[in-house]
DNA sequence: TTCCGCCTCGGCCGAACGGCTGATCCTTAA
DNA sequence: TTAAGGATCAGCCGTTCGGCCGAGGCGGAA
């Protein structure tokens, strides 16, 4: 109903679940489709990956429109290809703006969820306990050169130093991090983005 | 005056340059505050780390409004502190509920823009070589494992499965992968988007 | 000047890693 | 029925890793 009342506005098919969203949806090639993550037979992002998925050569555009504004849908719609997302408590102002901006090929998501989406990018870079000793520029170049695969010699190598100086290096970093092997290092080397 | 004219907003203040938009909104201290990228004596950005970047007690919510949506300004932004991103050719009526939304601690950012952030979110998971022999189920299961820095021996554990079986299942992997040790491996994960 | 932190290096040793060969069991496809 | 691939396991072997000890040089701070 509030969709159809804006004037440069059309439904054109409401279905009961996902296998029909799917074959409707490839029927009538409708410019938005607005979908729920909880539907019968197929699931919301199912469906997204069917119809907008990476691989779909037509992909169409793709709302979700819920209210589970769980992280693991929320991420896995986008990733699925949805170029929205919205949850049911958005209003109706910003459901038909985010139908007309998905007809536009532009994406509207909620803002309690933007919100968070924007935290998890302000900030990909912390480590995750304060640590309380920060590791000195030799000790970063090892990590970094840990990080990408390098076995010990080829860090020395490359640092152009002993294969001793890189194991000393290596286990003040294990008790700095306090980690106990080298991939746990890749591991806080790529989470804290020493690395990229 | 279109924000003046909503019954649950007031404007409180409009200034000509980023130093006297820090000082008018510490003084004040309103629930929104609406900023241009480009501003004469200090920069929008400036102006919004100093109001709501990282470190600051007590931060005000902030919109960017601005003309230009180049994306060094909108990652620039974004990790400034701002809790939303508008272009000026968004339309009054985000413009409204981008104020609702940030009062409210949410975010909206330009539909526009948000498609660009939900590629950059969205494929972060390739492999550099399209990788001609995909990794089996249980492949994935060590993998994911090893990025986690677990030795071979809980890896076993953890799988239910002998130290052998695991170590069959790196040698496979190392194939496939075209790598040579395991934090290669985790590497890949890392990067492919396997591990978050 | 003395101290402290950082970087450098060597040797020893047990544990973990990675390569190799070969084997069984199961499911699916030809 | 046979073939093929995945998952499971065993043993052997050389290399690498990581812990531990000690040591020297060098720069800045007390």
């Amino acid at each position: 109903m509030i969709l159809d009342a804006q004037p440069d506005m059309e439904v054109v098919a409401a279905v009961a679940d996902g296998a029909e969203a799917v074959s409707e949806a490839r029927r009538l090639r409708p410019d938005v489709c607005l979908l729920d993550i909880r539907m019968p037979k197929l699931d919301g992002l199912e469906v997204t990956r069917a119809l907008a998925g990476p691989g779909v050569e037509n992909p169409l555009r793709v709302v979700i429109v819920t209210t589970f504004d769980l992280d693991e849908y929320v991420y896995g719609a986008l990733r699925s290809g949805a170029t929205g997302f919205l949850l049911k408590d958005s209003g109706p102002t910003l459901l038909i703006e985010a139908v007309r901006a998905a007809a536009a090929g532009d994406a509207l998501v909620s803002p309690s969820v933007t919100v968070r989406l924007l935290q998890h990018l302000a900030q990909p870079k912390r480590a995750a306990p304060p640590m309380n000793d920060p590791l000195t520029d030799r000790e970063l170049d090892v990590v970094r050169l840990i990080a990408r695969g390098r076995t010990n010699q080829e860090v020395a190598a490359e640092l152009f130093v002993s294969l001793s100086t890189v194991k000393t290096h290596l286990g003040s970093i294990f008790a700095k991090l306090g980690v106990r092997n080298r991939v746990e290092i890749a591991a806080w080397a790529w989470e804290s983005g020493v690395v990229s």
